[in-house]
RNA sequence: GCCAAGGUGGCAGAGUCCGGCCGAACGCAGCGGCCUGCAGAGCCGCCUACCGCCGGUUCAAAUCCGGCCCUUGGCUCCA
């Protein structure tokens, strides 16, 4: 059973074979850093850190490379506002270190390196010169362009015929170019006043100063961390055109190599008729998310549906996510406490159980290889959580090895490859506090022998209010910290 | 106009590439039952599917082919 990728280049699934057998090379177009991350960048992360996490799971060594966009108009745009900073590398700053933190509330894995637009001005111009000595770009008012009617495959990741596509760039900038589809790899600086605010940085370059193109950046980030040919470039649907597509031109007719074997894009997060305006904006960042839900709620929500089909954000589906955590998490809850209980030299046997696990594994694999379909890979994990309850349910005795097992599955799935935190953070605050709460029950289950079931109604309901679940059981009262 | 993706139960959402295990998964909401001092969790059952419409291919179609209707996303910086 082998790995099988959707690739937007042809269309189609296909077998994943990485140049290198061993390892992968993946990139990833990162965010232009000019304001808060919001659940549309999350989905996109959180699907390509799942990605990540089941390739390094198929044995692949994984280098990883995001990049921050961190010389753009919208950058510049918010110079001086607040207490952003005073430059425009200030306050990209500013926001790359909100980012990082957003990315680390979701628990994603690192990537090998974070590049910067503004670290890789040198390797840029290098890019550009090359492509104006080979014949693909020119010089025009200080600006350089890449001659899309140059490069033979244009339009070939986005399906589009040149004679077709609408103008890009600005309407000034249409003035300078031999053909409206042409895109710019360096912008002059002093060219033109009205877009040269102040705060943004210009640098020296053959054809004066300047700043660089769109695109340009992730072709040379790309070729000076990984290598001229990756083996996967991700992003998001919206990138296909012109981005990604203009990356392949500059990047190809450069090298005269294929750029990446697989191009992959992860659909957009949809909100239902509704635009994301700026008055929801803010209810939709990472940060407000995970705080009102969790972080692995929010995985829930985001995972549920394939990253390549199309999701919409509602209160509703949100809350649903938040169940089906809740379940999964009481189901490895369950099967941890129970497998903790029983003498590891017990005989019992319970097919059932045992065959569920073995299906879950089965299915597991199955779902993440065809294209990581991770709505079916916690399908599986459910199924296994049903599995579980049934054993508990219904025997007077546990098979160990079978639980064990089944926990095995949970956190070798659950928390490696889909990144969830099922046994929690249980660290030193943690553990005093369950203990705590131990002694309350305590004094609660004295009122409940002695008959006192309003008192002791009274100090549950405090807890929940304080974020502990109780739960009465015939072994006595069990807790969860929410 | 161009490119692309979809229309499956109250909601949400797999399955469609490679037709039969789909008499349609997993889950949420709701209802009934078991358990329970109560509640919750869990378990069992129901609501619950003529798989957008019409026609074709086939022993067999949600899945393949043709036509039609409708929806959504992108095409400007955007994950």
């Amino acid at each position: 059973m082998t790995l099988q990728v959707t690739n937007t280049l042809t269309g189609e699934r296909e077998p994943f074979e990485p140049q290198d057998p061993e390892s992968v090379l993946l990139y990833y177009c990162g965010l232009t850093v000019s304001d808060f991350a919001h659940l549309g960048h999350a989905r996109s992360w959180v699907h390509v850190d799942v990605m990540h996490r089941w390739l390094e799971h198929l044995g692949y060594d994984v280098r990883h490379v995001e990049n921050f966009t961190d010389v753009n108009e919208k950058i510049v745009a918010r110079v001086g506002e607040d207490d952003l900073g005073e430059s425009e590398s200030e306050v990209a700053r500013h926001f790359i270190t909100e980012v990082l933190e957003d990315m680390r509330s979701l628990n994603l894995l690192r990537a090998e390196v974070y590049p910067r637009v503004s670290e890789h001005v040198p390797e840029i111009v290098d890019l550009v010169e090359t492509l104006v000595e080979k014949g693909y770009a020119y010089e025009s008012n200080g600006s350089v362009y890449f001659d899309v009617t140059e490069f033979e495959d244009y339009g070939k990741l986005s399906n589009q015929k040149i004679e077709e596509m609408e103008a890009q760039g600005e309407e000034d900038e249409r003035q300078e170019k031999r053909h409206p589809a042409d895109f710019a790899l360096w912008k002059a600086g002093e060219a033109h006043p009205d877009d040269a605010d102040p705060g943004g940085e210009t640098w020296n370059s053959p054809w004066g100063e300047g700043r660089p193109g769109w695109h340009i950046e992730c072709s040379a980030m790309s070729m000076t961390h990984l290598d001229e040919t990756i083996d996967i470039h991700l992003g998001g649907q919206d990138l296909v055109f012109p981005h990604h597509e203009n990356e392949i031109a500059q990047s190809e007719a450069a090298t005269g190599q294929q750029f990446a074997k697989y191009w992959m894009h992860v659909r957009l997060l949809e909100t239902g008729g509704e635009k994301m305006s700026s008055s929801l904006q803010n209810y939709f960042t990472v940060r407000n998310a995970v705080e009102e839900f969790g972080t692995d709620a929010i995985r829930m929500f985001l995972l549920s549906t394939a990253y390549n089909n199309r999701q919409t954000y509602s209160e509703e589906t949100l809350q649903e996510a938040v169940e089906r955590w809740e379940r999964l998490e009481r189901g490895y809850d369950r099967a941890v406490e129970a497998a903790d209980s029983v003498d590891a030299r017990t005989k019992v046997e319970d097919e059932d159980l045992r065959t569920a696990v073995a299906e879950t594994r089965e299915e597991f694999t199955a779902a993440m290889n065809d294209d990581f379909n991770t709505r079916e890979a916690i399908t599986a994990l459910l199924d296994l959580t049903s599995a579980v309850n049934v054993h508990l349910d219904e025997r007077d005795e546990y098979d160990y090895q079978a639980l064990c097992d089944a926990v095995e599955t949970f956190e070798e799935f659950g928390e490696d490859v889909l990144g969830f935190a099922l046994a929690g953070d249980a660290e030193g605050e943690v553990e005093i506090l369950g203990d705590v709460v131990e002694l309350v029950l305590n004094v609660r289950e004295q009122e409940r022998d002695a008959g006192n079931y309003e008192r002791a109604d009274e100090l549950r309901d405090e807890l929940e209010a304080l974020g502990v679940e109780v739960q009465d059981t015939d072994d006595g009262p069990t807790f969860r910290l929410e």
